[in-house]
DNA sequence: GAGTGTGAAGGCCTTCACAGCT
DNA sequence: AGCTGTGAAGGCCTTCACACTC
């Protein structure tokens, strides 16, 4: 199907970055961008950026830079499965919750397909557009819907056997936010996203930024702050 | 103060980890962990850890381990400025509202301390225990109360002033939940958590993991699911 | 023997430097 | 001149291999 092999996860998550920012400019077969452009969005060189379109088999052309649709469509051949993904999240707390909103309907290509949880007063409805069910139907669910991704937001008392119960219902990859490492065989692949390392890693370097030389980008042009009104309501 | 220089993120990030899993298994002067053990338990290699733990300046002990008493007041040194830092949240929706309920009160050296939102229904009272202010005391706030972090969870629409309005409010560093990248001055340290790149990340490579050749390690020891009971509130 | 400390090697990822195209 | 494509170099991070210690 693809014949591009080998991409790094670093490449992957800044595919998908640059196609959410892709998305709004393309306007018709006749929109390009210049790498540097597009650099400049993504908080990246532009080598880094010809480098990534280099293994999408994406070729611009001098001056006149790459053709939108040519790198939204090259990138979904990489980031999109053909008939789709479904995943299943698991612990409808505020995180869930969260999530729920945050992905529900959003794409066609993969969405969250069902949420659980053991609470009975969250199961049995709907939570922002996604059904949710008793944690007992899981196993069931995962096999007869075809669910391959499981996104666990338990508290980390039970995110282990949340991981088990997933895989061996028949799940392929993981999303955890649970504040551990899980167990696992090799053939699941695991994705952690760890809010207290985040935080934790902000707050270390904002001290040691300021503190000692610092070498990054001189990063002309940051505006300056006029009275611009703030509205609309926050997600 | 701090002897060590020029820690690298990456090294933080595991640091952060290993205090977690560290903090249960302190049980006065005499506990001990082997390299290996918290490998076990972070997902890394043993080597790492003990590269890590030279970092520290923690030395451990062949046949005995490190002092876990040692290893968190050394990762404390590390990551805990002395005097406490303080993070400012602006939007209070899902997300946000997710992540007060999950870092309020948590650890007295890094907390939230206020929040900030432009709906005057959640503003004036408590979230999951932390102040919720209206958007236009965020400036006078931030400089009175010495808040050093700025946590963003707003639109995206709304990302870049936001981000604008802390670091002109004299905040060092951020942390931002919208998806895209936001421009800054380089005096300002800058750590994005981009949902939908991780959730898109766990998708493309649940996929080329089963598919082609597997490298990881074999995981000897993945438990088989017997009929354990889930119960709990999930959060 | 079992576990640590660490120089050296390796691998992955990014940037440099520059040739080539329009 | 302006921008792309890419070999080569560089930098960061992890792992190997092994001396050393209890």
């Amino acid at each position: 199907m693809s014949l591009v092999r080998d991409i790094s996860p670093r490449t992957i998550e800044r595919l998908s970055l640059y196609r959410r920012l892709l998305l709004p400019r393309h306007e018709g077969e006749g929109s390009y961008i210049f790498s540097h452009d597009l650099a400049e969005l993504a908080g990246v060189t532009a080598t880094q950026v010809r480098r990534d379109f280099m293994q999408l088999g994406c070729m611009g052309v001098p001056r006149t830079g790459y053709r939108i649709g040519d790198l939204l469509s090259g990138i979904s051949n990489i980031l999109d499965a053909p008939s789709g993904q479904r995943a299943a999240l698991v612990g409808v707390g505020h995180l869930g919750a969260a999530l729920l909103n945050h992905f529900s309907g959003r794409w066609r290509w993969l969405h969250i397909h069902a949420a659980f949880d053991t609470d009975p007063a969250k199961t049995g409805g709907t939570i922002h557009g996604c059904q949710c069910f008793p944690l007992t139907d899981l196993s069931h669910l995962v096999r007869e819907r075809n669910i391959e991704l499981g996104i666990i937001t338990v508290p980390k008392e039970h995110a282990q056997e949340v991981a088990d119960l997933l895989i061996t219902s028949g799940v392929r990859g993981l999303l955890n936010f649970a504040p551990l490492r899980l167990r696992h065989p090799a053939t699941i692949y695991v994705e952690n996203v760890d809010l207290t390392s985040a935080f934790e890693t902000v707050a270390y370097f904002s001290r040691s930024r300021s503190s000692s030389a610092l070498i990054s980008e001189p990063h002309r042009g940051f505006p300056s702050l006029d009275d611009r009104k703030l509205s609309g309501g926050c997600f």
